[in-house]
DNA sequence: ATATATTTTTAGATTAGTCTAAAAATATTT
DNA sequence: AAATATTTTTAGACTAATCTAAAAATATAT
């Protein structure tokens, strides 16, 4: 039906759609699809006659309802196959996405429903990701980060808004594990830098670069 | 690395390989990938350019070690995918193949050995294929069909010869699935047809058609 | 409001895989 | 051994997705 490509494309408008209010650029996909801007044009050309964006040269594109459902059941099947490799197959958190990458474009919906099934509809993905359900429902948790909580607040880590497997690595060498219970204790000024301790045990310090990509569920 | 395009090619290639001693022809390989002679001869070139094919113009052509390394390896993904589908996902039989065809593509050493492990790993595939192991080992069985079989004779199906949907399905509506204990009854020299016991309880009529693609181990 | 910078689109080329039609090589008949 | 049939290869064209370079549109600065 759509090619890999199609699908990659309509992902990557469907996920630059979420952090805007108006159409999205063809830079912006450009640079989110590592390639160049008369690709894009030229891939977006193609998309609208089969009706899956809305299109106007040089007001940049959105989807119609057929493109956000394609674009919502390859991000399910994205989490799905990654819960599976984390859960199932031993995979780390780390390791998954670009496997992910892949399995997503399996295109099947008994095979995602069943899979969804023999993982017990889980909610989340490893990154805290939630997974949208059959009907392409997505319930997403609030948008506060590590860096937002004063001195004082805790809470507990849900999720990630940076999946590079540095930074995923980074974490787990602290015990930042999604489930963490998180306290500030410093806020410096200075480098908006904090300390933390971490599950009541353990303090460490956090640089603001790390701690605006936690997300955090107050508590 | 290789295309998914380039992986078909040698895929086909090994399974021709099988049936013949000397090269697979270019009209082998294009009826059995349902493409035309003159894109194989291209295709061919190409692999040949990789070295993962022996090639020498109008005398067929033979896979090279690190040829057959890769196509084995994609049927082991096959054959993994298609247990994973019918034990975990509880799918049919005779549903998994196509699915299998796409999931074989992703090339990932630890997915292939970490879904073997989650498996047990299994030696056959829901069709009775033995699957190869890590090191692309292929414990094939004796090519006995139920066809072979003379009056009075009986065996256990240990696999099929033919994985069409229509097939598998004729014979999971007879109770004909892996495993049964079936004894020749009865042999028409006209059309050689045969009535067959199945597992000591009921008997049924079969073609000869339906009896040379059941793979039988003498019991 | 003009000039300058940035973004987007077009024009034209390239690569992988495919196809049809014709030519070349090989195999089969007579 | 020559004629005929079949198989395989080549030549040339097509589509999808990409690129570079240039043109057109839009946004920003003076
Ligand atoms: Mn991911
Ligand atoms: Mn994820
Ligand atoms: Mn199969
Ligand atoms: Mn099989």
């Amino acid at each position: 039906m759509n090619s890999f490509t199609e699908e990659n494309y309509l992902k990557a408008i469907f996920k630059l759609s979420q952090k805007t209010n108006d159409g999205v650029s063809t830079n912006a996909i450009a640079e989110s699809l590592e390639t160049k801007a008369s690709s894009v044009t030229d891939m977006i050309k193609k998309l609208s006659e089969k009706k899956l964006v809305n299109y106007k040269k040089y007001q940049g594109v959105s989807l119609t309802k057929k493109g956000k459902d394609i674009a919502v059941s390859i991000i399910r099947n994205h989490r799905l196959w990654e819960v599976f490799l984390v859960e199932k197959l031993n995979f780390k958190w780390d390791e998954v996405h670009d496997l992910a990458e892949d399995l997503e474009h399996i295109n099947s919906k008994k095979l995602t429903n069943q899979l969804d099934a023999f993982l017990e509809y889980p909610k989340y993905d490893p990154h805290g990701d939630p997974i949208p359900d059959k009907d392409g429902n997505i319930h997403r948790h609030q948008d506060i980060t590590l860096a937002d909580l004063k001195l004082n607040e805790q809470g507990i880590v849900v999720g990630v808004k940076e999946h590079s497997k540095s930074y995923l690595n980074y974490l787990e060498s602290i015990n930042l594990v999604l489930g963490t219970e998180i306290k500030v204790k410093e806020v410096v000024d200075f480098d908006r830098s904090m300390s933390v301790t971490i599950n009541k045990e353990n303090t460490v310090n956090i640089s603001h670069q790390a701690s605006k990509n936690l997300i955090i569920k107050r508590s």
